[in-house]
DNA sequence: ACCTTGACGGTTC
DNA sequence: GGAACCGCCAAGG
């Protein structure tokens, strides 16, 4: 078995993002103060980068649910990213207009018991 | 130990 | 809405 050491913060991020359910988005600096890293929104893009393709604990990481604070995916538009992270969305019936996705009809919003239930780290 | 890099965010114009 | 600017801070080189 390959143990290359796992970034505890990255471990807590991907964790993170696992609970957004489908057909919703986060925002980077969302997923950030859920996962107790207020502040460091760009740590939660370079964890997405390098989400394991096999998945992370029993199962797939969503890094496609989350995108930036003004609603927009972050890939430059027109990349292959961009394109593979657009048509994730749509298949699961988010509405993406150009580059943008209107966060007050798709943002996640999580209760207070969800959050705490899955805050074991 | 220093420097650069980021799938960012808030403010302002 | 969008672009410029600055603040942020762990990771990796």
């Amino acid at each position: 078995m390959s143990n290359t050491p796992i970034n505890p913060h990255y471990r807590q991020i991907w964790q993170t993002v696992q609970l957004i359910p489908q057909g919703k988005v986060a925002c980077y600096g969302q997923i950030a103060d859920l996962a107790g890293l207020p502040g460091r929104a760009r740590l939660v893009g370079k964890a997405l980068g390098k989400v394991p393709d096999i998945g992370f604990k029993g199962q797939t990481v969503p890094w496609f649910r989350v995108i930036n604070s003004q609603g927009k995916i972050s890939f430059e538009q027109g990349s292959d990213n961009f394109e593979k992270q657009k048509q994730h969305l749509q298949d699961e019936q988010v509405v993406v207009i150009g580059t943008r996705i209107k966060l007050k009809d798709f943002q996640w919003q999580p209760d207070l018991s969800e959050i705490l239930f899955a805050l074991e780290f």
